[in-house]
DNA sequence: GCTTCCATCATCCAAAAGGATGAGAGGCCA
DNA sequence: TGGCCTCTCATCCTTTTGGATGATGGAAGC
């Protein structure tokens, strides 16, 4: 899309590259890459083809009734679950959750991805089909489960200690909120306001309150300066 | 600033992941994963079932020969190159390289899969099969080429940020000019056009074509990205 | 209930940055 | 000498940012 999309430090870089590649290798007509932390809430949230609307209306309100929420496969060792092998066709078409949510979104099989860290899942990656796509296939199956163990280390070594560890240090050291952590984020990855709206769904003007907030905070008055001082702090 | 565990504790385990990735996906009777500096030559080798002589007597002997050579395939977008189409199996059985290198240890199929950096070949992940196990087929060489976008955008942030670390070879790897730099390193620090002016005496036009420039080099279109990129190569 | 944060969005205005283009002076080199 | 590059500066125009201010709904806490 834009340059910034091939910024290495763009923070969610990662998650859109593992999307790409479960798309090269399976058909999807929908996919999803979210990062969770021990509360289940989503974060860095990655749609491809997926209205931020249906993601919000998903947490709201079908969250708990998902057969492949990942809460119900902690303590397990399951890589990949597949809704087809959950519940039978019968039961799946019968529930609640596929009449209200899955229906609707033209979503009929559905396989999730989880990723680890120790015996917490700390990533979900999910991909959709319509019914017209097809089950998931066993070879299909099989294939993303060998993909599974290299994108969970990459996941948990490459990217999550940066991540986790920046985003900590610099809100501890700023007071700064969840969200205009988020902003601060894309800042240093050199997103302009628009870029970051879209990211974070927001529009232009709550982006740029976040960033006066920010501004206010850091004690500066340019994004360029935000994004010097917080690298700098980083490095001490 | 942030040290990456793999790097620091296991250096060669992004190496070992991947190679395990590969061998669990297509089956292989060797395999090995370098990675290559400017000059070709091999760093941080990472071998399976293959005798380390058997490398040594191939950096000393073959690589010149190798129809895989990497050196052949830089200014190439080729990401997997297998031996296979590269030669007739008459020319490959006739060449001094199968007689004398590849027929000894037994290999009869390879394919390389290539990592860049830019233009650029960083690292190479070689696959190996006796003739037992056939040769590669179309349905693998895809899903090599379908796994090989990940796997580079992987190793490019674990391996390669601490490449680029000085003022130098940030000048180089961007061909800026003694100028330019002087502009960039300013606007990493966070500095408006106006201060970069004051600061090396220049006007604010000459400033702005300075950075018109750099952004043409550096392949972006503000300063954030700029510092983003500049900052993200120099990580360590 | 009331207050205080947070997150969201809006409008209006001013300042800064970015894009396109031209151009002159000096150095270097074949 | 002519060509090429670097560094310098200019003008004109568009887009983006930043600053000020106000407003709403929700969650948390007293």
């Amino acid at each position: 899309m834009t340059q910034i999309a091939t910024s290495e430090n763009h923070p969610t870089r990662f998650q859109r590259e593992g999307l790409d590649l479960v798309n090269n290798l399976v058909p999807l007509s929908s996919s999803g890459f979210y990062l969770v932390n021990a509360d289940m809430q989503h974060r860095g949230v990655v749609l491809r083809n997926i209205e931020p609307a249906a993601e919000r209306s998903y947490l709201r309100n079908f969250q708990a009734l998902d057969p492949l929420n990942p809460a119900l496969f902690t303590g397990t060792d399951t890589r990949v679950a597949c809704i087809d092998e959950q519940l039978s066709e019968s039961e799946l078409l019968a529930s609640a959750y596929y009449r209200e949510f899955m229906q609707p979104m033209h979503h009929r099989h559905v396989a999730d991805m989880f990723f680890r860290r120790g015996d917490d899942i700390i990533a979900v990656l999910t991909m959709l089909r319509t019914s017209a796509l097809g089950a998931f296939t066993d070879s299909e199956l099989a294939l993303l489960r060998k993909l599974q163990p290299f994108l969970e280390f990459a996941l948990n070594t490459v990217y999550l200690p940066r991540r986790y560890r920046e985003r900590d240090s610099v809100q501890q050291l700023y007071g700064l909120t969840d969200r205009e952590l988020d902003v601060v984020e894309l800042i240093v990855a050199g997103a302009s306001n628009k870029l970051i709206a879209s990211d974070l769904n927001l529009s232009l003007a709550t982006v740029k309150t976040h960033l006066q907030h920010v501004f206010q905070k850091v004690g500066v008055s340019s994004r360029t300066a935000v994004s010097a001082i917080v690298l700098g702090a980083l490095e001490s």
